[in-house]
DNA sequence: CCTAAATAGTGTAATAAATACACAAACCCA
DNA sequence: TGGGTTTGTGTATTTATTACACTATTTAGG
């Protein structure tokens, strides 16, 4: 048991967050060069994601990808799936890239997709405080919103789509979107959390009923201040409430 | 791209049937003999698995291994978690287990666990058909209930307690519980199967009540017979009707 | 043939949640 | 002080949820 990587086995994290307005994903690039290392033969986007060392599991390795990135290491986190198509890495560029990086194009890599859940605050503070590379080993690390994201390496369009789709599913079910919030949040700033991961506006009145049923999101006595408008009251959540009060509901399916 | 073992990963199978009165996994017997091939050294239970190969994926694998061991090869099929703990493999039995069949017992495996159900009378009818091995390979294939099974190799039992509780999450959003009932089932056999998954009873009244509200489990003009008691009323799931008119619920958390 | 044993099948009243829908209130800025 | 902007609220209707107890239909057995 060392510390050597696997290279058999690979993480790749699905990093989402919200900017108060739209839905984002952390993607890196990925440049191919001639020999001559000047003259681009093509560049997309990868998910950020590495081979596992032999010494630790998925989660580590995923966790490892992320404090590297981010500097966050308490941050949401959980495998979605895994990809093993036996052929997920044979698309011609692909091949060409693994040659030109000096890894053996025929080895097979089955990868295991990371979902994770960042307050995008706490990114733009360890940013500002020049605590990450700022290209990232030429990388460009970027939040990208999901509908204008250009071409992918390897299988990660779908995984990327696998993710979202896990995404959708997981908010309905388990307060997991208070991961991509601030902690103190407006009632508009929840809802457009929805609208924008669900993809369909929400009624505000009937919104707001349910919001005050959920009694582990409590209403804080602070209001914005600041805003050229009527002044929005925050609330935040509380997984201490959460975690006595959450409803066995039986629902036979739905 | 051959069709070897990939000595790094495996498939690990959870097979749920239920047999109209209790919720029932599939497992495999796992014996130890000293080197003179008599002395029993212990015996425990396993999960039916395998390494994929290197030319398949890991879905086809799991769909291999579920052949093999029932002749079905159209039931539901589905990957639920990987298990990466770098010492999954390294209790002094599994170690000496490996090593008596001739495996590097400090080679790294890294499984995927499949969750799949069975109407068990699709089994029992190949299994009175004479269509599978009577013990597998001396394997002796073998439906336990889930209240006393025994030890278990690896990390098998964890494996299956994940099973488990991914199994009773689903049944209440998906239509998966149909997988493991007769094609066609009383009110009462489906509300059991509920209660013994969930481990809690239910309201009669209301859960037909409930039962009544789900178009696409339609009442057949058909009942039973030669029961020593009323007859009661056949249903069955339609997937058609399902795909139709599955609900999109918006629940905010529950 | 009558009875017992077993399970099926049904209704109501009270409470809680879901939906559709429109206008006044509070703040900043110019 | 008026205009721009976003917040915050209520009602009526329909639909689901819960708690709860008795009659109906069949076979088996004396």
């Amino acid at each position: 048991m060392n510390s050597a990587f696997n290279e058999h086995i690979s993480v790749d994290c699905v990093i989402f967050g919200y900017d108060l307005k739209s839905l984002k994903v952390l993607l890196l690039e990925r440049h191919l060069h001639k020999p001559d290392g000047k003259t681009l033969i093509f560049k997309d986007l990868t998910l950020p994601g590495n081979h596992i060392r032999n010494n630790e599991d998925l989660e580590t390795a995923a966790q490892r990808i992320l404090f590297e990135l981010t500097g966050l290491n308490d941050i949401y986190l959980e495998q979605f799936a895994v990809f093993s198509d036996p052929v997920r890495l044979d698309n011609p560029k692909d091949q060409k890239w693994l040659s030109a990086i000096g890894k053996d194009p025929s080895n097979r890599v089955i990868t295991a997709g990371f979902f994770s859940l960042i307050p995008l605050e706490r990114y733009y503070l360890k940013q500002n405080g020049n605590e990450l590379l700022p290209d990232w080993y030429g990388k460009n690390p970027c939040w990208h919103t999901l509908d204008h994201i250009g071409d992918m390496a390897f299988d990660h369009a779908r995984i990327l789509a696998t993710a979202l789709d896990f995404l959708r599913e997981k908010i309905m079910s388990k307060p997991v979107i208070f991961e991509l919030l601030p902690e103190k949040f407006t009632a508009s700033q929840f809802q457009n959390l929805y609208e924008v991961i669900l993809g369909k506006m929400l009624d505000k009145r009937n919104f707001r009923k349910k919001l005050a049923n959920l009694e582990f999101v409590v209403s804080l006595n602070e209001k914005q201040v600041g805003v050229a408008h009527k002044p929005a009251r925050y609330y935040m959540f509380s997984r201490d409430v959460y975690e006595r009060k959450r409803k066995e509901k039986f629902t036979l399916i739905t």
